[in-house]
DNA sequence: TATGAATGAGTCTTCATTCAT
DNA sequence: AATGAATGAAGACTCATTCAT
């Protein structure tokens, strides 16, 4: 009965502190780290300024945990690649799958990539998730090469280059829109170099 | 001899200003623009707080010109590819020129990158300038590919990718040093890739 | 009925409240009333921020009542010299044994006086609090030297003079510790000072 | 000439920091450290917060300068006694002397001595001001006495003892006035128990 | 032109107190 | 009676910009 009464409370805290994570982060990844304020947070997350301060340390923390909470739907998308959508055989709908999804997550915010990289050499915390991240994420799309049959010949930095590459794509798919630039061709033209790179790899 | 007496005073003001530029574009390469206050700027500049506002508007203009003056040595060094360096018949050395001027060209700031990407999207002012350069050195690749004798096949595409390889390469090597890449194979590896990309264009 | 009912929590009310005030009062003589916040106080008395306010009209009472219960044996002990410790015959012992307890008795902290003391003048409170006990404590012991056989004779002054110099000795003994000063001397000199201040009042 | 313009510049910002210690000391003193805020200062001061930063380190940075500044005269009046106007010959008018300037001058504020004690404890840089001028004085007196042909003989300790039965005399007089305290009688006996205390150092 | 002192709005953060449960 | 989450006013401090000289 106690638990019944209490799990509420618990369940609004938890999503009030959902909320906080999430205004925080968006307005954060809209505007700037520098541009948004504790008030406008509190204020789209339709809480006070002091409770914002009751689950979070400061500022900074409100942004590390969104980070670490959507951080890696924007950053390292192609770690929830689904093994079971990727195939050898099938290669180039493999990859736009993965460019797909990619595209498709960066839902926070458009200006996130930037605002937040830009962190990356101020802020060592922030350095810290990037750069554990990067790394998993590399070791992850190896292992699943390696799994689907590719032989380990300069993985390692192949799987980099062609992160490189995807991101590349997708970053100038989502954000540039240069007129004088056809996505599909494009699109075609990365997939093919995927291939080439890992030539050696399978068959 | 209002104008004798200008000059050199003149010649001192557009060194003052100079100053200015540089070193608040270094220190807002180096700190961040939020991190860098005027007074820093003034006095790493050598002058006195006030002195900025005559020539400058606010902070940001100071950057701007920063931006303006120094930004495409850090952002688009390949705009000042030597046409004489670059060869069709030896693309490898070429690319690897590129790629060791431009991590050479990363001087003012290994923060430079990605501190001022992020304002890309808070900045109409620096999203303007990038936009305006990218356009700028996809189009002045692609000229000094067609001068060396390659042929429009997508051309436009490929150049821009061509970019993304090697600025992720470079970035890769300049900031991240990831103790289990090899950084001579990647590039290898990436040098290849590019004649692949455009083993359509030549020949 | 509701008698037996409430009786138990009355008396757990009582303890709680006895914590709340004992709490408090440790932490704002240890910490200073400025730099303890009212949820320390709470947790440190084991009860909820909210049921302070049940039994205390604001933080200030809090520190008030613990003034009111433990405030007389930190800054008033010579309100409970027992008379029978106290002889004519041998004034220098009954002293001593004074600052003896006097000093034993700076248990809740050795910060308290200087804190509390601080706040005679800013809080009209604890000023009477301390006018109060002052004029008693001179008052009792005044009685208690007449009882013993003392003549008036400037007692008043006398005595107030006498508790300024067990005062400061026990206070130099207890905080400062001068590597300089020997204050088994210091506290002879006290003594026999004491007693040539009170040679007209007795023999 | 450059000078001559910059001598008031000067003049006026010394004065103004200047003022910004005295208002901010007085009022601490008045109301309390936490009592105070840095609007209020600046206010008294008739300066914008802002300055205070550029003359200040923080808050506490001002009580500090205050502490230095105006300290002595309100806790350690003796170390300004004029060796001229001491005597051996007339102890008792050197020591009537000592206490009106004593009261004299306590002029800052009637509040600054508890409030300021009190911060001994809590604040390490208050301490070692103590700490520091307290033995001073005692050394300052002590030189002082022997000058006037005092033989050491538990000299420290004894002048000690004196300052306290000063202080606390003039603590009285200033503070408390107690209705039945007759406070030129307590005054004569603080003088004769002075001498008395001394009494073995000279003849 | 040049200085650097001065301004004051804006920011993060704390905490006594209240209130829904 | 009790909880502890929530409030929001207040405070220390910063800094882009202005202004007296």
């Amino acid at each position: 009965m106690d638990d019944i009464i209490r799990e509420p409370k618990q369940k609004r805290a938890i999503e009030k502190k959902d909320r906080i994570i999430k205004s925080g982060f968006e307005l954060i990844c809209k505007n700037g780290y520098y541009n948004t304020n504790t008030a406008e947070i509190a204020k789209a997350a339709n809480v006070s300024t002091g409770i914002v301060y009751q689950y979070f340390k400061d500022k900074h923390d409100i942004f590390m945990e969104g980070l670490e909470k959507y951080g890696n739907e924007i950053f390292f998308p192609m770690l929830n690649i689904d093994i079971n959508n990727f195939s050898i055989d099938d290669f180039s709908s493999s990859i736009q799958e993965i460019i797909k999804s990619h595209i498709k997550d960066h839902k926070v915010s458009q200006r996130a990539h930037e605002e937040i990289t830009s962190m990356i050499h101020s802020d060592k915390e922030v350095a810290t998730y990037f750069y554990k991240n990067e790394l998993l994420m590399t070791k992850t799309i190896k292992e699943l090469l390696i799994k689907n049959g590719f032989k380990e010949n300069d993985l390692t930095e192949k799987v980099h280059i062609m992160i490189g590459l995807i991101d590349n794509l997708c970053h100038e798919i989502i954000y540039h829109k240069h007129d004088n630039m056809d996505y599909d061709k494009m699109t075609t033209i990365v997939i093919e170099s995927i291939k080439q790179l890992f030539k050696d790899n399978y068959q």
